[in-house]
DNA sequence: TTAATTACATAAAAATTGTTCATGTGAACA
DNA sequence: TGTTCACATGAACAATTTTTATGTAATTAA
């Protein structure tokens, strides 16, 4: 590398290394002429001679030896100075905001934790920070600049952000222990019976079922937690992601209802500003997220 | 003289100043193109891009932002390595920094105008840079080699540097036009009843009065005049040193409170890094200002 | 004393590098 | 929809650096 190009210091300081031209010649790589050349240079600007030469012997000037010293103290630092700028070309840097919305820990296709280590795992210095929000409040962050990364179900895509498919998430309806559905018959169980009970509903108009579209619901919910909690109380049915219920062995606690008539799918896209240039940052982790996706559905 | 040259470095340090290749061709005195190529060349040397530019606007990347940095900090360092390496011939060259806090200029006993004529007065090619800062700010500043010479109160002294005592600054207390104080007896002003006034603080811990130690205040302030407009209010009292009162014709429109009681001292020094051997420019300029400190108390 | 050798200097030619000039491009603005 | 702005790019030219070839002075060897 040459950002500070120095050729008549490193001649210089070579030359003194070696004792002479002779020696220099086949250290730097050049013809002794160029040596020559060099000095001459380098002592032309300074203004005094650094040192001695000729068939006499090879000796320094009482200035040259000085002019040595320093020579040498101040490559060693342009050394390190490029070093550490070479080294920016490996390593990412800065703040990493990324909005995702609840629940999706347990979404294994996903896998966001598996992004995140992948991510982490890479030497870099990038200061993480994860919110949680609904997809339409992501979308307004995501706009603003707030954001960097979005992860959510988002069904309405504005033209400011790019989107890139991730992945599905399955849906069922379910009641809870108390309520009267819990331990009717599959057979008994329809649309139309359904139909009869409360729903409670996601505050955010992406998982609705559209065979449920009709029933009015009282109970609406901005958080899966909360949804879960409605449908344990008994009193409502509600729409939950299957690998939420799945994995908190909950099973038992929920019933599906109808699962062959009722199920749906939320698609999963990860979302990023479409008009500026992005950080290396975010493009690395916007890789990972997508690339350990692939790895899960594969 | 470009010992070390460094064509890379120091376009993209000027075009970061310029904000853009426009501005930056006259400051360099190349066209805009040989500025294109020069930038187009340290990008592929470090691996990475540091700037965006075009008709949207100019702005650093963020390795760039750092990049920008440490390229100040070399080039710096090597003007100063360049002027060592020159001094030896016998002249006078380089940079010289030298840091002070605000309000010196009317500080008579110093007489730093003087001390800056008398160096100036002298042959030589040195290029000046006078920056005002805090104590604490200069001390870090002498520390990285960015500054050559600091002038201030400096109280809490580090190893790395030496001083040399100069001369002592004179403080008073004093209250503005509409302070209840503004036009009560003297005989009425003790301690005691200054205590029940709000008392305006410098913000670094060197000015402050022992006696007033316990008064707390609520206004803070980082400047010299900041410290006289916060006075002139008439809400608070403060301390001002009193060569800066009289060189300003303010006299009438400040009032010192206990004159006899209340006065204090801070002692200006001169710090210079005492580790590495100095420049002659950096000696020559400490010279002057002890000598012209030492003839203005005479 | 003279010839050979060593260690560097120098001039001219060749190669490399850098700069300008003229023109192109694409985004923002009117 | 065209214009302008800020920069990119290619070709021609200029400057710098290196090599090649040769010269010179100081040693050393004969």
């Amino acid at each position: 590398m040459k950002l500070l190009r120095n050729t008549l210091l490193e001649t210089f300081v070579t030359v003194v290394e070696c004792g002479g031209f002779t020696d220099a010649q086949y250290a730097l790589g050049i013809t002794q002429s160029a040596i020559s050349v060099r000095i001459r240079d380098l002592e032309a600007a300074l203004g005094y001679r650094v040192c001695e030469r000729g068939r006499g012997g090879f000796s320094l000037t009482e200035r040259g030896e000085i002019a040595y010293q320093k020579a040498g103290d101040i490559l060693r630092s342009v050394r390190d100075f490029d070093a550490e700028l070479l080294e920016l070309r490996g390593t990412t840097t800065g703040d990493l905001r990324i909005g995702i919305v609840d629940a999706v820990n347990t979404l294994a296709n996903l896998n966001l934790a598996g992004a995140l280590k992948r991510f982490l795992d890479r030497p870099n210095e990038v200061k993480l920070e994860v919110i949680v929000a609904s997809p339409t409040e992501l979308t307004q962050r995501l706009i603003t600049g707030d954001l960097h990364i979005g992860i959510a179900p988002f069904k309405n895509q504005v033209a400011d952000l790019a989107y890139t498919e991730l992945c599905d998430e399955e849906h069922r309806l379910y009641c809870g222990r108390g309520h009267p559905l819990f331990r009717a018959p599959d057979n008994q169980i329809d649309l139309d019976v359904i139909s009869h009970y409360q729903i409670c509903q996601r505050s955010y108009g992406m998982l609705v079922s559209p065979e449920l579209h009709s029933t009015e619901s009282k109970a609406v919910v901005a958080n899966m937690e909360a949804m879960a909690t409605m449908i344990e109380t008994g009193h409502y049915l509600g729409p939950l992601p299957v690998h939420f219920v799945e994995s908190r062995a909950r099973r038992d606690k929920f019933r599906e209802l109808a699962p062959e008539k009722l199920q749906w799918n939320s698609t999963f896209f990860l979302a990023t500003r479409s008009s500026r240039i992005h950080r290396r940052a975010v493009e690395i982790f916007a890789e990972d997220v997508i690339h350990s996706c692939k790895t899960s559905n594969a």
